[in-house]
DNA sequence: AGCCAACTTTGACCTGGATCAAACGGGACA
DNA sequence: TGTCCCGTTTGATCCAGGTCAAAGTTGGCT
């Protein structure tokens, strides 16, 4: 299997074009952008950039999955992050990158040499601006996964990223606010269990605790079912509904 | 005991002048700043934001150590965040507080009210960017925190947490790089926990540890050597010194 | 169709850290 | 100088989640 070759897209026509870093850019703004950008293509399993390497582009997710993550030399790897469509990968202003980026599906970035993207932003407030909105979004969702980490149980984990999966889903799906969903995992157990700092064994059996008991069903291993999506909630822990509103 | 009083310091006097959101500012910047900030005071223990509470200022930490903390509706606490001198509190562009704050030694924080700070920000890129290089910094020390948090054992958190307050201190007090260190704890045992996601019984008892096999020694309660920084970077379980250069 | 490899589930047992409980400073204040 | 309060230490016991091991499932490939 080949990682799907990808012609050039115009910007106008991208499908991130909302959401990304480019959010904010008016006409020739994009143009500019559209003329330094270039797509690259990786296939499901295969590493995107290695923490430590020099990395001399910065770029977005438009489509498929990532995760960024840290690990230690006795091999005790942590999700630190899970990159979907407009998400963006690198930091202006360091050369090195600071974690294991891979490609969880096959996966289409929109990468820009930095050097280019560097002097463009400096000349673009608009693509700072977004830039900072975005790096404090991600900050914010750091530090709920902090919470996460550091006091929740087991299946609190679990629910909490079912919830995050869902939420996720959910804005790329808008359909009102539903109490009830269906979506694809797109995490193998290990990858859950890096993502929860708990074993794939744990993430099993929870999730076969959270089947048995109601709040999940399941068709095949990947694709699950929410019949509840307040019960799901509780079972995170988290107070309230944890504003979803698709 | 009260909080200690200020009075109205000029930006170029000001300890924080080099590190903070104005770091980057030309003069005419800082003046505008200048004419907009106000000093606020808060006492050891105090409060100085409540999550969900409405926000009408944001600021720099002037003095003294703050928390950032999340907390359950059943009382389980995380913190996310410590606040040091320089470091940013408030979110431009958004109303509400994501977190509980609290003054963890008397605090002094430089204010601006939101809605001018807003406005003088989008008129100079400088701040902007400097914001963005902090949030930036901010999200590698929460993730750094998040592998932590999830992946490392009781032991190796504490030497985690003593190895960074041992690195902050060290750039507030920069003398070469050394390979022994004195420094204050400004945490309760129970804060460590809240930061640590342990219990503070478990804190007693590693911080008891790490002193009998010598890799600390204790002066009173709060007061902390390393005679080998090295060793303590090991028993963090980092690669290599965790570019310990101060 | 059948086989293989990768992923997942389940079971049995163990252990690191939590929980519950009690005792120990040490500084502020009378 | 004593005592009260708050933070800390230490001990005894428990249990959630880790570890080790084996069997089940699924999809791709020949």
């Amino acid at each position: 299997m080949n990682a799907p070759t990808i012609t050039h897209i115009s910007c106008a026509d991208c499908p991130i074009r909302h959401r990304a870093v480019c959010a904010r850019c008016e006409a020739d703004e994009l143009e500019a952008l559209d003329s330094i950008k270039y797509y690259r293509s990786y296939e499901a399993g295969q590493p995107i950039i290695w923490s430590g390497d020099v990395m001399n582009f910065v770029g977005s997710v438009v489509s498929g999955i990532a995760t960024l993550s840290q690990t230690m030399e006795d091999g005790r790897t942590q999700m630190v992050g899970l990159l979907l469509p407009s998400d963006f990968v690198g930091r202006p202003g360091r050369d090195g990158a600071a974690y294991n980026v891979v490609a969880t599906t096959d996966v289409v970035m929109c990468c820009f040499r930095k050097k280019p993207f560097e002097d463009l932003m400096a000349a673009t407030p608009h693509i700072a601006h977004r830039l900072l909105e975005m790096t404090l979004d991600e900050l914010d969702a750091a530090r709920e996964w902090m919470l996460v980490l550091g006091r929740k149980t087991a299946r609190e984990k679990i629910a909490s990223l079912l919830t995050i999966i869902a939420r996720r889903d959910a804005s790329l799906t808008p359909q009102g606010a539903v109490n009830e969903m269906t979506f694809d995992l797109p995490l193998t157990r290990e990858a859950m269990a890096d993502y929860l700092g708990l074993t794939l064994e744990t993430v099993s059996r929870q999730m076969s605790a959270l089947k048995k008991d109601g709040v999940i069903t399941l068709e095949g291993k990947r694709r699950v079912s929410v019949p509840d999506m307040g019960r799901l909630f509780e079972e995170a822990g988290d107070d309230s509904d944890g504003g979803f509103i698709a």
